[in-house]
DNA sequence: CTGTCTGCAAATGGTTTGCACCATA
DNA sequence: TATGGTGCAAACCATTTGCAGACAG
């Protein structure tokens, strides 16, 4: 709630953010940080998780913790729904056109003044539907249907 | 993945969801460990979680992980949305004719085989739309919009 | 009896934070 | 140079797990 605004544009924000921005999957904080990390060896998680919380402050990126234990990362402000993979854990976005029927919803709802909302569609990506040999292992990260 | 059905029918798993299912909100394992401590007094919280993790694969109740960051627990198994309060974190059930809306999606999308989708509406209840004065504090759990 | 389940406590894993030093404005 | 930011490591907190004893079938 604090939105407090930084004041410094320092290397390692300034990267974290170009990195973020230029990818089109949606990583955790550690894998951003292996991505920063090939530029800024130095650079340590806790800044990476100070930045990212920062800068989804900031209206700068979004931050979505959708159902998963680790909280997700998105490069972009346009809010949009997303598609998870049951199997292997991969996070996409839902293409234009599908996700146009998410946009409207009562603002009123059961006493709830409504502000927005989070959608996720949960299935099996292509990828895991070629390879259903996969399944045996405990890769799933989540127990939905 | 591990469907792997109980033989024992005990006493605290009887009653976890006994009480899990006579609530209307979703409790956090700890909510409900508080509640089921007043019946099973020596019970422990780990056995809470073992129970509801175990309840919930297999169909008996359903676990949600949505943003925040405990998991909260239903004791119904019909899919449904909720709404969740931005200021003091309440999570309620989208009444039927609102939820009718959320129940058709695409099968397919962008290469994923959907089976199924997770939805909630995020704002402010009732009763802290009537305090706004509550909004200093730090209580509030998301940093949603 | 026997194999599951429980209570306990320690371990885990993602995230946050305190602190002393560093570097941006 | 003042002060916000960083690296490091320890702290946190929800959840999971190993183990020895308890109990359902």
């Amino acid at each position: 709630m604090e939105n407090k605004n930084f004041q410094r544009n320092t290397r390692q924000r300034r990267i974290i953010l170009e990195e973020l921005q230029k990818l089109k999957s949606h990583p955790t904080a550690a894998g951003l940080y292996e991505i920063v990390r090939r530029r800024l060896s130095k650079i340590s998680l806790g800044t990476v998780y100070r930045n990212l919380e920062l800068l989804s402050q900031m209206r700068m990126i979004q931050k979505f913790e959708f159902s998963a234990g680790e909280a997700r990362y998105d490069g972009t402000i346009e809010p949009h729904d997303h598609l998870r993979c049951l199997q292997c854990g991969r996070v996409e976005d839902v293409p234009g056109s599908a996700a146009a029927i998410s946009r409207e919803w009562p603002e009123e709802c059961n006493g709830f003044c409504v502000v927005g909302h989070r959608l996720e569609f949960v299935g099996l990506c292509a990828q895991c539907r070629r390879h259903p040999a996969d399944c045996n292992d405990d890769a799933s990260p989540n127990a939905y249907p």
